[in-house]
DNA sequence: TTCGCCAAAAATATCGATAAAAATTGCCCG
DNA sequence: CGGGCAATTTTTATCGATATTTTTGGCGAA
C-alpha cells in the first residue's frame, strides 16, 4: 500500500468522485434548489481542494444542475412546474425516437443485456434508494442503448436525471407506492424483446406520463419552485 | 485606468475568455478533430493560467467539443461521417419540435426581432465569416427563441455549433458559394411571419437537409475520420 | 533481433496562497 | 429616524508550485 491511498478511493479523480457525490447530492435533494455552493464550504466537506470542486461544478452546470452566477458564484439549480412539465414533454419526444431506433436495431447482446438488467431491478427492494435508483436508470438506458445515437442517448440519460430529481424533490416514497411499477416495466420489456415498435413506445410512454401526472399532483402544494 | 485592465478585456472572467476562444477555434477548424489539448501549452498561448484552461475545456467537454481522457488529458473531439449524420437527423427532429412551437407561440416581440436578425443577416457578406457566422446563428436561434422552452432550446444550440464545424470542416466556401442560401431564408423568415407553421418547417428541415447534402458530398474523401 | 523492464522526461491533477470582486455591516449625515 | 457611503468581511477567481501518473527511450537478456 503506497502513501497515497490513505484516504483515496481506488483510481479516479478527485474531480470525478466530487462531480458523482455532488450529482448525486443534487438529484436526491439533500442540496435543495437554490441553495448556494460555496467553494470554501464544499472545500472541507468534500476533503479537497478548490480545483476539483470548480471543475465539478462546471461540469453540473452543462448538466443543468447548477446555475453559475455571473461572478457570484455557483448555486443548486431551481426547480419550477413548468420545468417539469418541459422535462416530461422532451423525454417522450427524444425517448421515444431513442426508443424506435433501438427496438429495431437492437442485436442479441443488447436483448440479453436487458434481460439481465431487468432481472436485477425486480429483484431490488425499493426501499434501498441508492441501489434501486441505480438499476432503475440502467434499466431504462439499456432500453435505448442500440439507438446507435450517442449524442440523442446523452440527452436521454440528462433529462432522464433532471427528471428523477422531481421525483425525489416530490417525495420518493409516496410516489413509487400506489402503482405497480414492476408491472409497467415488465410490460415495456415484454414489448422490446418481441420487437414490437409501437407497444413498447406505447408502454413506455404511458409509464412517462403516469409517473409525469403522479408528480404533477404531488407538486399541487410546491414549497419551492423557480423564478 | 486600474493596474488590472493592462492587458484584459473589460469585464470577462478569464474562464469565459477561454471558452469562447478554443470553442470558436475548434468550431472554425483551427484546431484540427484529435489534436490534443495540453494544458501547459494553451497557458502560454493564451496568457492565463492552469485553473481557467481546465474549466473552459471541462465546459467544452459538456458541449461535447472536446474528449477527456481518463487521466491522460483532453483532446480536441474526433469527428466522422457517422456523427455528422446524426446531428442532422437530430436537429430534424428537435429544431423541428422547437421550430413548431415558436411560431405558434411568438408574439410581437418575437416576429420584431426575426425580421430583425434576418435583416442584418441578408447585408452581411458572406466572406467576413466572423460576423456572418454570428448573425447566421442568432437567425437561427431567434426562430426558435419563443418555443417556451430553454432545455430543448440548449440542445439546439448544441447541435448547432456542432453542425457548423462540419460546415467548417468541409471547407466552409465552397459549401455556400452554389446555392442560393438566403433565398432559403427569406422563404423561412417569410413563413414564420405569417404564423404558417407547417411551411416554416417545411423550408427549414429542407434547408438543414440541402446543407447536410452539400456537406455530406464534400466529406466523400474524408481525411479524417473518428473511431 | 526482439521482448520486456527500468529510468528519465513530460504532462496531468491537485493543492495552498493571493488578488480581485461582491456582500455586509456599521457609521455618519441629513 | 432613515438613507447612503465606506470600511470590513466573505467569497470568488486565479496563479505558481508540487506530487503523481503516464509516456518514452534505451539497455540488457533470451
Amino acid at each position: 500500500m503506497s502513501t497515497t491511498d490513505l484516504q483515496n478511493q481506488p483510481n479516479q479523480s478527485s474531480t470525478q468522485r466530487t462531480y458523482l457525490k455532488l450529482r448525486n447530492e443534487i438529484i436526491t435533494g439533500k442540496l435543495v434548489p437554490g441553495e448556494r455552493l460555496k467553494v470554501e464550504t464544499l472545500k472541507d466537506s468534500y476533503g479537497t481542494g478548490a480545483s476539483p470542486i470548480r471543475e465539478a461544478l462546471s461540469l453540473l452546470t452543462s448538466d443543468q444542475l447548477v446555475e453559475r452566477l455571473d461572478q457570484r458564484g455557483f448555486r443548486v439549480a431551481q426547480t419550477s412546474r413548468k420545468q417539469f412539465g418541459e422535462i416530461l414533454d422532451l423525454r417522450c419526444t427524444l425517448d421515444d425516437k431513442a426508443l424506435r431506433q433501438s427496438v429495431q436495431n437492437g442485436g442479441r447482446d443488447w436483448e440479453e443485456n436487458l434481460v439481465l438488467v431487468h432481472h436485477y431491478l425486480s429483484r431490488t427492494d425499493r426501499s434501498d434508494a441508492e441501489v434501486f435508483e441505480e438499476r432503475h436508470k440502467r434499466f431504462h438506458m439499456a432500453l435505448l442503448e442500440a439507438c446507435e445515437s450517442p449524442i440523442l442517448l446523452r440527452f436521454c440519460s440528462q433529462l432522464y436525471d433532471l427528471n428523477v430529481r422531481y421525483r425525489f424533490l416530490a417525495g420518493r416514497s409516496k410516489s413509487y407506492s400506489s402503482r405497480d411499477v414492476e408491472a409497467e416495466h415488465l410490460a415495456i420489456l415484454d414489448a422490446a424483446v418481441s420487437r414490437d415498435v409501437e407497444a413498447t413506445s406505447a408502454y413506455l410512454m404511458a409509464h412517462y406520463r403516469n409517473t409525469g401526472g403522479f408528480l404533477a399532483e404531488l407538486m399541487d402544494a410546491p414549497a419551492k419552485t423557480g423564478t
